[in-house]
DNA sequence: GTGAAAGCGCTAACAC
DNA sequence: GTGTTAGCGCTTTCAC
């Protein structure tokens, strides 16, 4: 940086303040800099800078699988809207381990990050106190429902059992049931479930079996659930899913066994992947809108970072979409076709 | 630090000699220090380290999108090695622009990481001289065949290509073609496309038609794309997909219309992904090995931070297999129905 | 095996 | 609008 200085005839600090507010220089000394920073090809040193000014323009990004669709949308938009602010992602993974997620926290609190995005409201302990003796901004994402520890961006995952109950009731299914996989560590498609139940039952519906395996949610695992299901419930006509994954494995599953969906038997899953649109039938799912909880998290962050007053306790509700197709479509009525119920 | 020196009565150096090996420390004073670290709750400054010692323990990761399984799989083994050596993952995607790449890099750099982890061999003039003027370990991933900056980790994608023509063609398949999509950009896929071709040309059969489409692969696309491929080339018996996506949109394309998979048209896609096996029939697919992928790149470069001789111009396949699956079984020839050819 | 001293490249007051 | 100054918290020689 002072070799930059030295060729534009100016002193280091006036570059430093060019490199972080080009508005504060002088656009002609602006223009002496910019040639001698491209003459010399002057690459900055971050750890010096965040040394100095004692903060980074790091963000640590926490979330427990980026094989997973939903997360790795979110941290692709979160990365490009942050990207554009110069912030830069450390990415960080817990596999649903609240204490791989403080070992996480504490690495990217060592690298005195701008901001932390965790994933979720749960966290041990050791992670909210060492959270709490910094006042680094922390988002926690995918969900609000519970107390957040400075800013929450995300939706309902209540919410979003009860609508799949209700989409399902509505399109005219009684004998509902829920299949997912790993809800023993993926706490928010537990919730998902047990709203889904609590609904259920609330609206006067026979309570629906819930079947569950500890593995990643994968098509596999849809199938082998689905088989569980139709041969312990045969009477099901309709089953949510934990997430879309697991619907395309059951939607297989049945036409392997010659059901037909919707008629025979009714899908929905979670998530909104691509693939629920060109199968056959589509199949009716929940947006989470992951992508727009990336760009509301930078948002909020730069914003912070920008002094304007977020505050703390700050909820964003980026909400979630029913989409209805083929696979859950309307059902005739049992007593429209014989008279009876 | 200089807080934990005082708890522990020795000198800040010998605690930071601890940090980097405690080996060198005698084990009763290391024994104090650690004691005073968990007591003061003590939480190093990366900054400051990497400023003092001109070097980082982040590593520069670049892929295109992390949205793309195989590269999800891959950032994530690769994190979870790297994280046991305490290296972190600076992530960062560039949608298969080479001048993203370089603004990526550059920014990267900037942290003086321990490694940069590129996608593939093709960069900017930028992105190579700027790499060229630093001496840091550069491993490029998924591809091999190519002249490597540094380190070359992956397959070969004509292989890949031949190998699903010698497959298709293997089962009985004499009308070949290659549905893709983005192959613009992705130009691995296109090799893979290419060499396809140039292979079933090669083995005697007709050349095979290949139709493209610019948007990232989904199943959607897959399904327009198997639309038209299949009204504007309807002698083809068996498709290769640029990933199992396309495959899978393909698959149930031919369900919608009422064609047999893989009686009436064959299906093979490229990616080993979960949903490959479960579905109706199973899909045939090239395994790519990301998670090793991921693997060797991180105990390369742990072995090269650790000055163990790993050369440069160093190439490792990882090589990839191909799963024969249902949608690929092996094609009763017409001579042994008809007698004739 | 341990400590003293110098300095990594930058930022942020503050003075001009 | 620009320059001067004093560190930021660590690592790394080099003595001891």
């Amino acid at each position: 940086m002072s070799d930059v200085a030295a060729f534009a005839d100016v002193s280091p600090s006036t570059v430093s303040l060019y490199l972080r507010k080009p508005e504060a220089v002088s656009p002609q000394t602006g223009r002496v800099i910019a040639l001698a920073i491209a003459k010399l090809n002057y690459v900055p040193n971050f750890a010096a800078g965040s040394l100095a000014a004692a903060a980074s323009r790091a963000v640590g990004v926490v979330v427990p699988s980026i094989k997973n669709a939903a997360f790795a949308e979110t941290v692709m938009s979160l990365q490009t809207a942050l990207g554009k602010a110069n912030f830069h992602v450390l990415l960080g993974h817990t596999e649903y381990d609240e204490r791989e997620e403080e070992a996480v926290v504490r690495t990217a609190l060592s690298w005195a990050p701008a901001a932390l995005v965790l994933t979720g409201l749960g966290h041990s302990e050791g992670t909210r106190k060492v959270l709490a003796s910094r006042r680094i901004p922390v988002v926690e994402i995918f969900d609000i429902s519970g107390d957040c520890i400075d800013i929450a961006v995300g939706f309902s995952h209540e919410k979003v059992g009860e609508a799949m109950a209700d989409h399902l009731a509505e399109t005219g299914h009684r004998r509902l049931a829920f299949i997912g996989s790993r809800m023993q560590e993926d706490l928010r498609a537990a919730r998902r479930a047990s709203a889904f139940v609590a609904r259920t039952k609330a609206l006067g519906l026979p309570p629906p079996p819930v079947i569950g395996h500890p593995a990643p949610p994968d098509a596999e695992i849809g199938g082998m659930l689905m088989s569980r299901l139709i041969e312990s419930h045969p009477e099901v006509q309709a089953v949510a899913c934990s997430n879309d994954h697991i619907a395309l494995g059951a939607l297989f599953c049945a036409q392997r066994r010659g059901l037909r969906v919707p008629d025979d038997i009714a899908i929905m899953g979670f998530g909104g992947l691509a693939f629920t649109l060109a199968s056959t039938p589509p199949i009716s799912t929940v947006l989470p809108h992951g992508d727009l909880i990336g760009k509301e998290t930078a948002r909020l962050i730069i914003e912070r970072h920008g002094g304007k007053g977020v505050d703390r306790s700050t909820v964003v509700d980026t909400h979630f979409q029913v989409v209805p197709r083929e696979s859950t479509a309307p059902r005739v009525a049992a007593s429209a076709i014989t008279g009876t119920i």
